[in-house]
RNA sequence: CGGGAUGUGGCGCAGCUUGGCUAGCGCGCCUGCUUUGGGAGCAGGAGGCCGCGGGUUCGAAUCCCGCCAUCCCGACCA
């Protein structure tokens, strides 16, 4: 391939650059003019709604209800759960004016909504009655980070946060770990993400939280995504906000509370997941359009081949394929199948006079897998229907295979510190670790990496630290990896 | 906050060292004609407080001082 203004960075040469490149190129953002801010446009937009229907169909089955907190939270509430405040002080934006005046009290633009959600929270509940509490909102937030990277970290982005009261830690730890399945089956059946569920080292735990589970995710620079997480507060916050409740005996008690997120980090994850050098590989479930049709031909060639593409775009939408026709007539079909290739179009189907008269269209699909195979296929343009539907099925299930291939490729089970080393500069170690801080960052400060969870698959194992020769603290191997 | 770069039509850049005449190139855009099965061709055209503020000079994109912003690399994070 010609590498002109065109094309991209290859990811071999500059993973980075290859990413910055594909999400301007494919239309998915643009900058702010404020540092680290992100304009998301329609095409990006649209993966994110479907990501979001998605999901908030998952949140609504098991009982949780939308509600919307505000933006400005008074300063006061940030500081009242001390691990909270620690964490988060350095990344608040603060409003000190409005109408012109200094403010009495500082207001915070919300980084996260545990203070008001559990500031209104105590106000709702006073009985076992009104238990569990299950709340949920979508909305922006806003953190200064240091190193923005565009759906990765942005100083705004846009988020799911589930929101629970309970009345017992039982009940708020089964919460937890449901909200923790809403993503995993997320990123697996829907985003094709290569993720792993698991516990959060103390270390990398949420500010405020008793437990932290994740679900990290394999980009194919060989780092980790951490692409949903779930807490486990215990009564840190009930105590912080007087979340109280009465119990069926009439003594007062604290709830057990959880919190949960996924963001549009979880769009970044998916492009460095599934993108190659000609752009992005959009898994069909998330793709604006599954199929795009590319009319062939000119004058009353043209209006022939229009019209048959129509026809069948009309067809293919009404049994459910999202499907658009790239019906711009000064653009050749060359620079249309080289767009679509790095917009991510899972199928695309070419549909020009020779195909017309035997009654077909080209499909040509944008990656497959294990096998390369670049050719096209003529199929019938009756059946096309039922036969891009199961076209469809079958690229979804194979990218979440290549991903999870891909994944454990890059996977080593290690026990030397060579071994660990050579492993964390290409991909995930699974290590036993001593579980201290300093050992930890002994780590970090060798070779970047960092535990990032404990998955809850497999069995119980104990071992020697592979940094220190401690015993291992977490009964189990940990993932070790560079991160994002 | 350290380190490194960059700010010039929508995008990507050249010009700056050695100040000068109308600020140039590619892509994109507009119009016309021809073209359409892997990034079309030709012709014509539009579009620029050269990041901002000062200074030096007859004259500044170019030299000097200051500021601002963004990007990239590290430590923090969904």
């Amino acid at each position: 391939m010609v590498r002109d203004e065109r094309s991209v960075t290859p990811q071999s040469e500059d993973f980075s650059a290859w990413y910055n490149d594909v999400v301007f190129r494919a239309e998915l953002v643009d900058r702010g003019p404020v540092r680290g801010s992100m304009v998301i446009r329609p095409y990006g937009y649209r993966i994110w709604e479907l990501l979001q229907a998605d999901l908030d169909r998952r949140i609504k089955a098991t009982g949780h209800q939308n509600a919307y907190f505000p933006l400005l939270i008074p300063q006061s509430y940030m500081q009242r759960e001390a691990e909270h405040v620690e964490g988060f002080a350095p990344e608040l934006f603060t409003v000190t004016h409005a109408g012109g005046k200094e403010l009495e009290e500082p207001l915070v633009v919300r980084p996260t909504s545990e203070t008001i959600i559990g500031e209104m929270m105590a106000k709702w509940i006073s009985s076992h009655r009104d238990l569990p509490l299950l709340l949920n909102q979508w909305a922006n937030v806003l953190r200064w980070e240091m190193r923005p990277r565009m759906f990765l970290r942005t100083s705004e982005f846009l988020w799911q946060e589930g929101h629970t009261a309970h009345a017992d830690a039982a009940d708020a730890t089964a919460e937890t770990m449901l909200a923790l399945g809403f993503y995993q089956d997320l990123a697996v059946e829907v985003a094709a993400l290569a993720s792993v569920p698991g516990e959060k080292t103390p270390g990398e735990r949420f500010a405020g939280a008793e437990r932290t589970f994740t679900i990290e995710a394999m980009m194919r620079d060989g780092r980790a995504l951490q692409s949903g997480t779930s807490h486990f507060m215990g009564t840190n916050f009930a105590k912080a906000f007087g979340i109280t409740y009465t119990s069926e005996n009439g003594t007062a008690e604290l709830c057990h509370t959880t919190s949960w997120g996924m963001s549009t980090r979880m769009v970044g994850g998916l492009i460095m997941t599934h993108g190659d050098d000609k752009g992005l590989v959009l898994p069909p479930a998330l793709a604006p359009y599954q199929v795009v049709i590319v009319p062939i031909g000119r004058a009353e060639q043209a209006e022939a081949t229009l019209a048959a593409a129509a026809e069948l775009a009309g067809r293919l939408e009404r049994s459910g394929i999202r499907t658009h026709v790239d019906a711009r007539p000064q653009l050749s079909p060359g620079f249309k199948f080289n767009d679509w290739e790095m917009r991510g179009v899972p199928l695309r189907l070419e549909l020009g006079p020779r195909d017309l008269a035997a009654g077909t269209a080209l499909m040509s699909r944008r990656i497959s897998y294990p096998r390369a195979d670049a050719a096209k296929e003529a199929i019938p343009l009756d059946a096309a229907p039922d036969l891009l539907s199961a076209e469809l099925a079958a690229f979804q299930a194979m990218l979440a295979r290549r991903a999870a291939d891909f994944r454990d490729e890059h996977t080593a089970t290690v026990s030397t510190w060579p071994q660990f080393a050579d492993a964390v500069a290409t991909g995930w170690a699974l290590a036993f670790h001593c579980g201290d801080q300093a050992c930890e960052d002994d780590i970090k400060a060798e070779t970047t990496a960092t535990p990032r969870c404990v998955p809850l698959a497999g069995e119980p194992e104990q071992g020697k630290c592979v940094r220190c020769g401690k015993p291992s603290a977490y009964g189990k191997r940990v993932i070790f990896a560079r991160a994002y």
